[in-house]
DNA sequence: CAACGCATCATTTTT
DNA sequence: TGATGCGTTG
C-alpha cells in the first residue's frame, strides 16, 4: 500500500474528471475535452499512471498525437512523472507510427515529401493526360491526396467534373509509378499498413503487442487513422480517445468530424467522460469564446467552465487602414512589455499565410522582433534533399529516387536521359540502386562518370556502421564534392552551407539525445520532422503563425489580426453553412489559445493584393457577447 | 529550345 | 503584390 501510494502521488494533480480518464481501463474510453481542459495532462497521466502502477510496459502502449513536436514534448512529460525507463514505449504521429510499421514489415524504400509528389505528378502529366482547364499539378496533388485519406482508390473514384476524368488516370498512373520507385507518400504512411495489417498473421503481432492505445485530438482524425487505432487496439479494445468536436478544422483535409462524434456507435461499451473547466484562460476570454461557438447549429451543446478570474475584456480594434491596425499592435505590445510579458508570450495569429508580409514589415520597421512559424519541411530545401539523397543511397538498395538526384548533383556529365534509362533499366531488371549503377551498359564519359560514381558510393558505405551520422554526413559532402560545387557558387553557395552546418547541428543534437543514433532511424525522422521539431526555440520573439497552425498551443497573450468578413470567415465560406461552421470552430480554437489578454483587430480598408478593399467586421467579432468585449474605434 | 513578357489568380496544410 | 504558366519570340 505505501508503494503503491508512492507511485502514484501524481494523480493528486488531476481534477474528478481527469482522474476518472487516467484511471478507467476497462475498456474504450472517449475523453470529450474542450479547450484547455487538460487533454494533454490527461495523456500524459494515463500512460506514466500505466506504467507506474505496471500496469502495462511500456512497448505495450501506443500513444498518438498530430504533431512530432506535441509528441515529443509529451514524451518528456511522461519521462519525468514516471521517472523510470520508457525504452520501447511509441508516442509518435500517426505517419511516424506507419512509417516504422512499414520499416518493421521490411520496407525499404522511401517518402516522398510534397515536392517529390508533385515533380512526379508532373512527369505524368507531361507523359500521358491531355491538358484541362484548371488541372494544376497542385490541384491533382492535394485531390489524390483528399481521395487516399478517404479510401477511395484510383479504380473506385468516380470522377464527376471532366477535369476529374483526367485526375482519375492521372491517379492511376501516379500510383502505378510510385509503387514502382518504391517508394510511398505520406498518405501511404497511412493506407499501406492498414494494407499489412489484413494479414491475420501480421495483425497478431500488433494485437498481442498494444494493450493500449491512446490517440490525441481525435476530432481531426481521418479513416485511415481511425482503422489504424482500431486495429491496432482490437486485442483488448482498451482505446483511449481524446479530442473536442468544436476544435475540429481539418475537414477540407480528408478530416473526419463525424469519426468522434460516431464513437459510441463504433464501440457501443464505451465510457464517456466529460471534461469541462478550463483552466486556461480568463473568464471574459471563455466566455467570449463560448458566444462565438454557440452559433454553430451541428454540434452538440456545451459549456466550457471558466477556472481562472474574470481577467480584461477581449479587445477589438478596427482601425481606418491596416497601417492603424499595424500601428495598434506595435503600441499594445510596448505596453504590454511595461507589464512583464515577454514578446515570445504573445502570438499573432492570421487566417492565411499571405496575410503574415504586412505585419513583418511593421515589426521589421518598429525593431520588434518576431518569429514566423510554419512546417516547412527542412528536408524541402534542395542542398538538405541532396545531402539526405547521399545518405539514403548508402543504405536503401531500393531508392532510385535518391539514386537520381545524388547522380545530378553535382553534375558529373550524367544528364536527364542517361538518368531516365538508367531507371528504367534497374526497374525492368529488378536490381539494387548499386549493381544498376555498376553494370548500367553506357559508354564513354557517361560509362567513366558512373564508374567512379560507384567506387564512391562503396567507399562510403563501407563506413556506415563504423562511422556516427555526424561523421558520416562530413565524409559524404567532402567525398562526392558537394560542398566543393557549393563553395565555388559564392554568395549562394555559402547560405547554401550555412543551411547544411544547421543541418550538422541538428545531427548533433538528435546524436546527443540519442545514443547510437542509426542511419536509418536518423533518416527516418528527417522524412517526417519539420523545422519546428528540429530546431529549437529559445529565442524571445512574438509568434506569428495561421490559426490552423496554432492548434494545441497555448499564449498568454493572443493578436487575432484580419477579422474582417472576406478573410476571417473566407468569402468562399459563406455561402457553404459546413464551411461557415468550419471557420467558426476556427475563431474559436483560436481565441480559445489566450491565456490573459485576447485582441481582435481588423480595419477599414485594406491592401489586398496590391489593390484596396473595404471589409465589414467579421460576423463572429459581432457575435461576441458584449458583456466581455470592448471596441475600440480609431479615426486618426 | 530557352528566355522573356504578359496575363492570371490567388485558403487553411499537423504529416 | 508576387508567383506561376503560357505564348511569343530570338
Amino acid at each position: 500500500m505505501i508503494e503503491r501510494q508512492r507511485y502514484t502521488t501524481f494523480l493528486d494533480d488531476l481534477n474528478p474528471s481527469q482522474r476518472e480518464a487516467v484511471l478507467y481501463t476497462e475498456g474504450p474510453l472517449l475523453v470529450l475535452a474542450g479547450a484547455g481542459s487538460g487533454k494533454t495532462r490527461v495523456i500524459t497521466y494515463k500512460i506514466a499512471y500505466l506504467l507506474s502502477e505496471r500496469i502495462a510496459y511500456p512497448e505495450e502502449i501506443l500513444a498518438v498525437t498530430f504533431t512530432n513536436k506535441a509528441a515529443l514534448e509529451m514524451k518528456e512529460r511522461v519521462r519525468k512523472l514516471f521517472n523510470g525507463d520508457v525504452e520501447g514505449l511509441i508516442l509518435s504521429t500517426f505517419h511516424s507510427f506507419g512509417l516504422r510499421l512499414l520499416r518493421m514489415e521490411g520496407f525499404k524504400g522511401s517518402v516522398l515529401d510534397e515536392d517529390d509528389r508533385e515533380a512526379l505528378i508532373k512527369e505524368i502529366m507531361k507523359d500521358v493526360s491531355p491538358k484541362v482547364d484548371g488541372l494544376t499539378p497542385q490541384y491533382c496533388v492535394s485531390k489524390i491526396s483528399y481521395l487516399k485519406s478517404s479510401m477511395v482508390s484510383p479504380e473506385e473514384f468516380t470522377p464527376y467534373i471532366p477535369k476529374d476524368k483526367v485526375l482519375a488516370d492521372i491517379y492511376f498512373e501516379y500510383e502505378k509509378r510510385k509503387k514502382a520507385l518504391h517508394a510511398v507518400d505520406f498518405d501511404d504512411l497511412l493506407i499501406e499498413p492498414l494494407r499489412l495489417l489484413m494479414d491475420g498473421y501480421i495483425r497478431s503481432k500488433y494485437t498481442s503487442r498494444f494493450k493500449y492505445v491512446l490517440v490525441d485530438e481525435y476530432q481531426d482524425i481521418n479513416k485511415p487513422q481511425f482503422l489504424l487505432a482500431k486495429i491496432i487496439s482490437s486485442g483488448t479494445r482498451k482505446l483511449t480517445a481524446v479530442g473536442d468536436p468544436d476544435q475540429s478544422i481539418y475537414s477540407w483535409r480528408g478530416a473526419d468530424p463525424g469519426i468522434i462524434l460516431s464513437f459510441k456507435e463504433d464501440f457501443p461499451d464505451a465510457k464517456i467522460v466529460y471534461l469541462e473547466q478550463n483552466y486556461r484562460s480568463t473568464l471574459s476570454i471563455l466566455e467570449a469564446a463560448n458566444s462565438v461557438i454557440a452559433n454553430n447549429q451541428s454540434r452538440y451543446p456545451k459549456k466550457l467552465k471558466a477556472e481562472r478570474g474574470r481577467g480584461k475584456p477581449v479587445v477589438v480594434y478596427v482601425g481606418q487602414t491596416d497601417f492603424d491596425e499595424g500601428a495598434f499592435i506595435v503600441d499594445e505590445i510596448f505596453s504590454l512589455r511595461k507589464s512583464g510579458y515577454a514578446y515570445k508570450d504573445i502570438a499573432l495569429l492570421y487566417r492565411t499565410n499571405a496575410q503574415s508580409r504586412f505585419y513583418e514589415e511593421v515589426f521589421i520597421k518598429h525593431g520588434l522582433p518576431y518569429k514566423v512559424v510554419h512546417g516547412i519541411r527542412f528536408y524541402e530545401r534542395k542542398e538538405i534533399k541532396d545531402a539526405i539523397a547521399y545518405l539514403r543511397i548508402l543504405i536503401m538498395p531500393k531508392d532510385i529516387m535518391s539514386l537520381e538526384r545524388a547522380l545530378l548533383t553535382p553534375s558529373r556529365g550524367v544528364g536527364k536521359r542517361t538518368i531516365l534509362s538508367l531507371r528504367e533499366y534497374i526497374l525492368n531488371n529488378d536490381l539494387t540502386i548499386w549493381e544498376g549503377v555498376r553494370t548500367f551498359p553506357a559508354k564513354g564519359k557517361i560509362s567513366d562518370a558512373l564508374l567512379s560514381f560507384a567506387e564512391l558510393i562503396d567507399g562510403l558505405r563501407e563506413k556506415v556502421y563504423s562511422m556516427s551520422v555526424k561523421e558520416l554526413f562530413t565524409e559524404v559532402l567532402e567525398k562526392s564534392g558537394y560542398l566543393d560545387m557549393l563553395r565555388s557558387l559564392g554568395e549562394e553557395g555559402e547560405d547554401r552551407i550555412r543551411n547544411l552546418e544547421e543541418l550538422l547541428t541538428v545531427i548533433s543534437r538528435l546524436e546527443d539525445e540519442e545514443k547510437d543514433l542509426t542511419l536509418e532511424a536518423f533518416l527516418d525522422k528527417m522524412a517526417l520532422y519539420t523545422d519546428q521539431d528540429l530546431r529549437r526555440e529559445d529565442e524571445d520573439a512574438v509568434n506569428f503563425l495561421t490559426l490552423h497552425a496554432s492548434k494545441g498551443l497555448e499564449f498568454p497573450v493572443v493578436f487575432m489580426v484580419g477579422m474582417e468578413q472576406g478573410l476571417f470567415p473566407l468569402y468562399r465560406s459563406f455561402n457553404n453553412h459546413a464551411e461557415l461552421e468550419e471557420e467558426r470552430r476556427l475563431c474559436y480554437v483560436g481565441m480559445t489559445r489566450a491565456k490573459d489578454r485576447l485582441y481582435m483587430t481588423a480595419s477599414r480598408r485594406r491592401r489586398i493584393y496590391g489593390s484596396t478593399f473595404s471589409n465589414a467586421l467579421s460576423m463572429f467579432v459581432d457575435e461576441i457577447n458584449p458583456l466581455y468585449r470592448v471596441v475600440v474605434e480609431d479615426y486618426i
